[in-house]
DNA sequence: TGCATTTACCTAATAGCTTTAGGCAAGTGG
DNA sequence: CCACTTGCCTAAAGCTATTAGGTAAATGCA
């Protein structure tokens, strides 16, 4: 009997394509079991439980896409880092929509702790950089960044602006040319 | 053997109140069974199915936030409204968690249409009726207000916030300000 | 090379959720 | 008061999660 050479990580990105495919709520130890033409209880030598798996690809999300923001990220400044970051975004969740629901996936604390969440909140403060915010302005800009860049991205997923004119690309430059203005007219009344 | 009285908006109703106490991801028609002390197969008389129950919850909860939202808005205009939109949306969502995931639930397209999903995006043109925006720019101006919303309120429901200061409350207020300055100084450079 | 150990995957079993089919008794209307 | 509708039930099949314990493949060491 040939071994399938299962590893934790192997598991993991195969899960991770998995989400993408079919969407990370169904996600499945026994979907994934499938995949390698193993049983089902085959992975648990691999991985603790289905929740350990989902955590697993929500930290491999993570890490990826701080990877990529940091990559669109680097050599640039003022606007032009802000759109590349939020273009990083969108486009991973574009291309990785199963992925990147994960990476919304709540975890629990010590698995947020070694997550890849602090350098997202890093790189916002790099942006911010290049405006001139002084505390608790540039935490506020933070948190309004994040939301403005998820709460795009999960709507332009869910389908939010795909029925009606004018495009969704259109609204989301619009969106960063307002966001950019807003950051650098300080203070405004 | 006394019967239980289930009907279909009961079930709708306990499944909603289910979802916040454990999580709308954790609402099982099994689960709705046991709070009826009624065996599962029967409320297969009243639901298709348990993805028929999980729209029904996501409808009762875009009404129910809708109405919400309609009641708050009633009488007021600009930053005002804006304000009292935003909250509303924010205080449904942090106390009926599990009703606010529902309303994000994604709708296959028959459902969506006979949604509040189009007073939603009605009563926010209105808002912007205070604000002096033409087309594209009020549509624009619909899709960051939503993305902002539901970005925030999901992102602290997420805890996102929880664990550093200032508080989520200041960097609302803070938002809602900068929002409503970015849409009265229009244009801006 | 040959044996011991580790480890990778398996079978078997339990338990929970979903869904369908068919039955009986409680309520309802003529 | 009898026929009918309808509400809830039992039974059963299929899928997922998880654990316990077994066997064969890979590895390490003499």
């Amino acid at each position: 009997m040939v071994r399938a050479g299962l590893t934790t990580e192997r598991l993991t990105r195969a899960g991770a394509e998995l989400a993408d495919e079919v969407g990370f709520d169904q996600v499945t130890v026994s979907a994934l079991a499938r995949r390698f033409d193993v049983k089902v209880a085959s992975l648990y030598s691999h991985l603790k439980s289905s929740q350990d798996l989902r955590t697993r690809i929500a930290l491999l999300a993570l890490e990826e896409l701080a990877d990529l923001a940091a990559a669109a990220l680097a050599g640039r400044a003022g606007k032009d880092a802000l759109t590349a970051f939020a273009d990083a975004y969108r486009d991973y969740a574009r291309e990785h929509p199963g992925r990147y629901d994960a990476a919304r996936y709540r975890l629990d604390p010590e698995a947020a702790a070694a997550s890849a969440g602090g350098r997202h909140a890093q790189m916002m403060r790099a942006i911010l950089r290049g405006y001139d915010l002084a505390e608790p302005d540039s935490t506020h800009a933070v948190r309004l960044l994040g939301s403005v860049f998820h709460g795009y991205v999960s709507l332009e997923a869910a389908g939010g602006f795909s029925h009606s004119a004018p495009d969704a690309q259109e609204s989301w430059e619009w969106t960063l040319d307002r966001l950019d203005a807003m950051l650098r007219n300080w203070p405004m009344r």
